[in-house]
DNA sequence: AAACAATCAATTGTCTGACAATTAATTGTT
DNA sequence: AACAATTAATTGTCAGACAATTGATTGTTT
């Protein structure tokens, strides 16, 4: 008779318990601000120590499922995941990926200027007034000589995604900006002379113009132009391999 | 005199001990598949507890920065962030945002096929003949008439991350596939009859071959027909309000 | 000498019990 | 009624112990 192979756990206990409190969470069986029972409880009921539970909550923590309050009404509450928290998580994520794994940076520009294009339709649809604003106070900024590299190449990176987040779509606008942050450490390894910098702030006052006459063609043709742009800095950047 | 206010640290200690070793590994001064000191060591050098050690670690499992391994030659490793498990993340954590934020159907509609649109013309030029059979062989399964409801809607979301990924870059196809598996669990809320199945299957075949003869635009076209008809499915599904 | 078994040592995983810190609620005092 | 002190509940940290795992070492046998 052949042997019943039980599934064996090779996750520890502290794994386990906080594989179950997340299913619990993505379930929905646990409401968001909803308060989990205290840590000793959960230990009396899984059966565990509180040190367990408490290894098991900190990594839900570092999920930001949960947040640990203090204090006599305190305890671990579901936490309301928002838009901002998951770019941040989304953003530090990619940019790990890109330097564990060698992605080229024309591979980086490529992803991005892709992104950044499908979202122009939607952005010169609906664009906001307040959108058109942060966009010149943006172009505005990057006329100033004075500027350093690394603030140049930040407000670059803010315009860019003002033009994501104007898609009106909040998960469009998740996704394409935070591709656009992420690539900020490769950006600003790009070094713009001062010819450069007047030619991309032209482009992109442009773009904001044709964003304002809801021309997305013509938006569009600016954002090409961006990114040859882009990838003629990228270019010259590149140092020349010493294979002697 | 104005007081000095101390950079007051609201943070528990084994939260800074997890940023400290996270910043260590972010700016590169912890090489991948490095090892750290074991947790008595890492708790003399910061001067807390092996618990309090022990919960920063578990922080930083959770975001699959490092693992820890048992026995003689083990320890805490550096983690090498594959490009699966970032796309797991980024999913898992879609899911949780669209689920907590009310998401209407049409919005994640919008931005899974914005995204994908994105895709097309860089799939059309640089598909591989795997990518075909891939495709092909999801269309095959979807014309199964015995398969589940269920079934057949993890066949279209594996035949759309396929497609993603065919525009050979990385980068791209782990956000854009994201995207697409993210919304299944939406699409499993839709109601698939056998005509619709058909078509969607044919659809499917259509944007295949348009793939296979790198017809950028036919199958831009065919997408777009998947688009309406999805929304189609997604207005009949809506429940009428009872708002008596 | 080679193969195998037993032991050892390093490391993480878990437990127990204790105390400190924080904070809401309660109680006491004016 | 307003304010101060106490209390209770809860998380944060600590110290020390033992179990479980696993690579390395050592010893034994053939």
């Amino acid at each position: 008779m052949a042997i019943e192979y039980q599934a064996i756990r090779k996750e520890g206990l502290s794994t386990q318990i906080a594989n179950a409190i997340r299913k619990a969470i993505v379930d929905g069986h646990l409401a968001v601000e909803e308060k989990l029972p205290s840590e000793t409880e959960l230990a009396d009921r899984f059966g565990v120590s509180r040190a367990t539970v408490r290894e098991a909550l900190k990594r839900l923590a570092a999920q930001n499922l949960i947040r640990s309050e203090r204090g006599a009404a305190g305890g671990a509450f579901v936490n309301r995941i928002t838009w901002d928290e998951a770019q941040d998580d989304l953003v530090s994520t990619c940019r790990l990926l890109i330097g564990m794994n060698d992605i080229p940076l024309e591979d980086a520009i490529e992803a991005r200027f892709t992104m950044e294009a499908s979202c122009l339709p939607l952005a010169a649809q609906r664009r906001t007034a307040d959108d058109l604003a942060a966009l010149r106070a943006e172009v505005y900024k990057q006329r100033d000589k004075d500027l350093s590299d690394e603030d140049f190449c930040a407000s670059d990176v803010r315009f860019h995604s003002v033009v994501a987040r104007a898609s009106g779509n909040p998960l469009l606008g998740f996704q394409v900006s935070g591709a656009v942050e992420a690539m900020q450490p490769l950006m600003n390894m790009l070094v713009y002379r001062l010819r450069d910098r007047e030619s991309i702030a032209d482009l992109h006052k442009a773009m904001t113009d044709a964003l304002e006459a809801r021309d997305a063609v013509t938006a569009q043709h600016k954002l090409d132009q961006l990114a040859a742009y882009t990838r003629k800095l990228a270019d010259l950047r590149r140092v020349p391999r010493d294979d002697g």
